[in-house]
Parts: structure tokens; C-alpha cells; sequence
DNA sequence: GTCTATACTGGGATAGAC
DNA sequence: GTCTATCCCAGTATAGAC
């Protein structure tokens, strides 16, 4: 392959999921068609398949496209923060939150993904225990330095994923949305869960 | 239409909506088809449209049956029900954890109609919202008496109602699971937001 | 690698006999 | 009302020229 067919392969790649992106907020990844997607990167049908399997490949490029630029930070995530300080608690929602924000194209994607799932198949207890593993983590760490919580962490890690997961999916898909800024929102979650896991 | 045929039509619908309650907690509602329903109750797909319009119709009728059997003590909901009080709050989140189990085929389909609509359309926030409507009037009580909330009701009726959906579509959707009871998924919820919403 | 053209299929929906 | 047969289109995926 010669340097300028590669570069340009590259850039049908880029421009390929470039409007995926787009098309994945405006209509969500069920309803964008490959053929949607060719059109708007001004590509042909035939050239999508020579870059990915199908839409599924593409969303995992995607993935790991937000995983490495985002990912670095958060691998290193030591497991000793203590949640139980109101700060770090917000910080750390502050800090998914934004993710969600950055990755609205790749979140919406994910989510539409994961509930059009076979529901017998489990993924969505699987995706959510496993994306708030480190949580979970966290709670136990609390838990083992005596910290009384409210319940056990296997299902509280879970659950308070599900609260910030599908909350940030249904305000960010829409205009109205509850009047709140982002910052607002953080701050009413952390004064819920901060109360909540300490009792204070 | 004499009464036999009477009677045989209404069987026929029976049938397909017993057939498609079933199919959409096997396999969803997205990926049941329509000739799956058919196939399933018995009948031809010609008699489906008799019926129903599509499978969307299907769902509404699913749901206002569901409506018509529990929704009668809903109704008439008081609205100064005291959420601070947690033996109220428990046993409100143990009615929602019921009914969600109870009707298990209908939430996951509407679950997955929900989330499959384009992001755009706003569906997500709006259903959130409506959904949470009750909630929301019990939590502006109890501010309106004076009660510090950590946040305001109108985003933190939506938060609380995202978390149990969600968390009730994973636990429900999986054999996996927890390890716990739905008793003990409750407790564990009643502490969280019982402290979370009252600080102690 | 990219294109155009096309083969193929799933599945929604309807026509018309019974 | 129910059935069988069929139409029909959207979309996936491939073939083959460039």
C-alpha cells in the first residue's frame, strides 16, 4: 500500500466516523443506517466494509477511540479515595459526568446498544456491575475502615450507576431538560448520595 | 359480528397478547417481530392487523391493561404521603420494585421503546418526568414544610425514579444478579435515599 | 481503496378467498 | 375474523470495474 493510499484510507476511516458520530446523537445508533452514515462522509456503500465488519465494529472503534484519549487518567485510579468527603464525592461525579457529556455519541450509542440487548441475555446487569467496579471498590474500601453504609456495595455501586447513567441520558438527549445547569445537577446528586452513604 | 365470532375474536386477541407478553421478556421488545407473535399464539399475520395497527398499538393495549389493574390505588394517591418517615418511603419503593416485577413484559418493552426513539426527540427526559410526577409533588411537600432536601424536587424525582428503573430493568433482565433478594435490593434503596433525602 | 450496480433477505403490510 | 399468498421496500452485503 503506497503512502497516499493509506492516507486516504485513513481519512474515509476518520470521515466514516465522524458522521457516526453526528448521526449517532441526532437519530441514536439503532436508527442511523450504514448507508446513513456513507452518505453523509460523502463514501460509498462498498467502501464501509472495507473498514469495519458493520456498525457493531464501528462502535467498538469508537469506544476505544474515547478509551485512550480519555482512559489514561482513570486506569490509574487508586482505590483508597474516600467518598465519604462531600469534595471528592462531587468531584468524581463531576468528573463522570463530564465523560458522559464529551462521549454523548458513544454513551447514546452504548445505552441504545446494551437495552436493545436479548433482556435474557444479561448484558445490562453485566454492563452496569462492570462500569461500577471501581465504585464499588471504593465503598467496600470505605466499608472495611469501618464506615457504616447503607447496604452492601455489590448493589449500591450499581445502583447509584444507574441513577447517573440513565439520568444523563435523558437530559442530555433533550432542549427542555429540568432547568439546571450541569454544575446544579452534580450538586444536587452529591448532596442526595453524600447524605446518603454517611447520614449526614 | 354474531356472538361467536365475538367470542373467537376476542380470544384471538387474548392470544396475542399472551403470546407477546412472553416474547418480549425472552427477547425483547425490538427484536420480537411481529410474525414471532403470530407464530407463537397460533395465528396467521393477516388476522394480527385485524388487531392491532403494529406492534407499538399492541404495547398501548398491553399497558392500559396493566393500567386498568393496578392502576385504580395509584390513582388516588394522597399527595402528603411524609417520605422522610422510612418505613413510608420503604414500603412506597417496594410497591414501584412490585409492580415493575409484576409487569415485567410491559416494562422492559417500554423501557426499550423508550430508549430505542431518536436522542433528539427528548422522549427519555419527558417519560422520566411524567413517570416521577407523584414523587415529585411528595418531595415539593415536604419542602414546602420546611424539609432541607439536598436538591430540587425537579431533578431529584427524576434521579431517584432513574436509578429504580434502570436498576430494576438490569436485576430483572439477568439470573445472575446481586446475590440478593428483592427485599433486601429494597432495604438497601430505602437506606441510601432515606438518608439521602433526610440526612440522617 | 473506492466506486457503481446488484443480489439477497427479513419482515411489514395488504388482497382476496373462505 | 381468519387464513394463504404475495407484494414490496429498506437495508445489508457482495461482485467486479476502476
Amino acid at each position: 500500500m503506497t503512502g497516499v493510499r493509506k492516507r486516504r484510507a485513513g481519512e474515509t476511516e476518520a470521515a466514516l466516523k465522524e458522521a457516526a458520530r453526528r448521526l449517532f446523537v441526532e437519530r441514536g445508533f439503532l436508527n442511523t443506517k450504514i448507508t446513513d452514515i456513507t452518505k453523509a462522509a460523502g463514501r460509498s456503500t462498498g467502501s464501509f466494509y472495507e473498514h469495519f465488519t458493520g456498525k457493531d465494529e464501528l462502535l467498538a472503534a469508537l469506544l476505544s477511540d474515547m478509551r485512550g484519549a480519555a482512559g489514561a487518567a482513570i486506569t490509574e485510579h487508586p482505590r483508597d479515595h474516600d467518598l465519604s468527603d462531600r469534595d471528592e464525592l462531587r468531584a468524581h461525579l463531576a468528573v463522570a459526568w463530564g465523560v458522559f457529556r464529551e462521549n454523548l455519541p458513544v454513551v447514546v450509542a452504548l445505552f441504545q446498544s446494551m437495552v436493545a440487548d436479548e433482556p435474557g441475555s444479561g448484558r445490562a446487569w453485566r454492563d452496569l456491575a462492570t462500569d461500577t467496579d471501581m465504585l464499588r471498590e471504593h465503598l467496600e474500601w470505605l466499608a472495611e475502615r469501618g464506615h457504616a453504609l447503607p447496604g452492601p456495595p455489590r448493589i449500591l455501586a450499581p445502583a447509584m450507576g444507574a441513577m447517573l447513567a440513565m439520568l444523563a441520558y435523558a437530559v442530555m438527549t433533550t432542549d427542555e431538560g429540568p432547568g439546571l445547569s450541569d454544575a446544579e445537577i452534580v450538586e444536587a446528586l452529591t448532596g442526595l448520595l453524600h447524605k446518603g452513604l454517611n447520614g449526614d
